[in-house]
DNA sequence: CCATACATACGTACCGGTCAGTAACATTGT
DNA sequence: ACAATGTTACTGACCGGTACGTATGTATGG
């Protein structure tokens, strides 16, 4: 039966699409070099050359470098969430345990020698205006984050649950910028133990 | 004899601008091109354009856009540190009241819907790389408020005051960055009162 | 009193390189 | 055959940066 219709050769969404090969390598770099140097820092034809493809074969799969910045950040995105939901995965029942994991797991991260904070946060940094296909991505993915931060502050019996949902976002973020900006030995390595001090400091008593 | 050649203002001793200076404007449109937009999606060209000189000009008091970018991130220092002090000369001997001073101001610049967050760290962020002349001036403004911050900390009585110093510089960096994310009603409008809970979950009983 | 000379400040026009993106065609594997 | 990829060459815009000529004020010397 020939009724498939034709799909379009598209990587940003739908997981089940066999992608082809070139466009795997282009994304895998892209990745790489987006988040090390940032997006505006590199160019389509560094990308294309590390991956050993060539310059056509990128505008096939992608319609243009900003969507290609958008499909990095989706693949970062469901990392995120994979790392985000280990942490949740271990501790069930225990938001606050929950949120420590995680948070121990950023801090370490943030003193590993080549760290550069979060690809989310770098990209709504490099693209502040509004609708940007990259800021998008990042966007939604920030106010999923602070949605899920402030159900976990509600479950954990806070007195004021939103006030410490975004507080542990701010020390998050901070974490994340902090890290890229003093390296080993900076303020990121306290995340966990300032978060464990600032949800104490707003539980019901 | 008047000669119908009109003359500028020859008398430029005024007391406020001594000289409509190339210098001066160029820095002052690069100031706010920069902020606004990003340091690398901002042109020279650009820059010259709105300061309405010419390229030559901005080279001969710039040795190069990236001395440029750190002459911007200086002036920026120091309007920062002018900030700071306000806040903390508004409480005298009372190191809580000026952090909470000072962030309270924070959270509500983080509201205005232009908000783009601490020039500083953005320029950090777009330049990753160690060395480069703006990242510098960003990496000695950020250590110099780590040492303030712990040093308001121990004065407070903190019980480890170093973590709280931290603490509260992930919580401002957080503001930064979510400011400029979440715009109105974003989590940075709670960052003083996270500050301020911080701080009493830190203070020795 | 005027002319020359110099320093300062600015503009015109241009450089080579890189940017993102594309057209037309050849090659490969199944 | 067909679809994915490679090859080559190109575009127009923009990038940071510069060689070189021009205006103007001032200080000096005749």
């Amino acid at each position: 039966m020939p009724s498939d219709k034709k799909i379009e050769a598209s990587v940003n969404e739908a997981p089940a699409t066999p992608a082809p090969k070139a466009a795997d390598k282009i994304l895998d770099v892209a990745r790489d070099l987006f988040y090390r140097e940032g997006i505006r820092a590199i160019g389509v034809d560094e990308i294309v050359k590390r991956a050993g493809v060539t310059k056509p074969s990128l505008y096939r799969s992608f319609p243009s470098k900003d969507e290609l910045a958008a499909s990095y950040l989706r693949k970062y995105d469901l990392e995120f969430w994979e790392r985000f939901d280990e942490a949740v995965d271990a501790h069930p029942g225990n938001p606050r345990a929950q949120i420590v994991a995680f948070l121990t797991r950023v801090g370490k991260r943030t003193q590993k020698p080549d760290y550069r904070g979060c690809g989310m946060t770098n990209a709504a940094v490099e693209y502040p205006k509004h609708g940007h296909p990259a800021r998008i991505v990042s966007e939604n993915n920030k106010q999923e984050l602070r949605r899920r931060l402030r159900a976990m502050a509600g479950a954990m019996g806070a007195t004021d649950s939103d006030t410490l949902g975004d507080g542990l976002l701010l020390l998050i973020e901070g974490a994340y910028i902090s890290g890229q900006l003093f390296g080993r030995g900076g303020p990121a390595a306290s995340v966990a133990r300032n978060a464990d001090l600032l949800i104490e400091a707003s539980l019901k008593k």
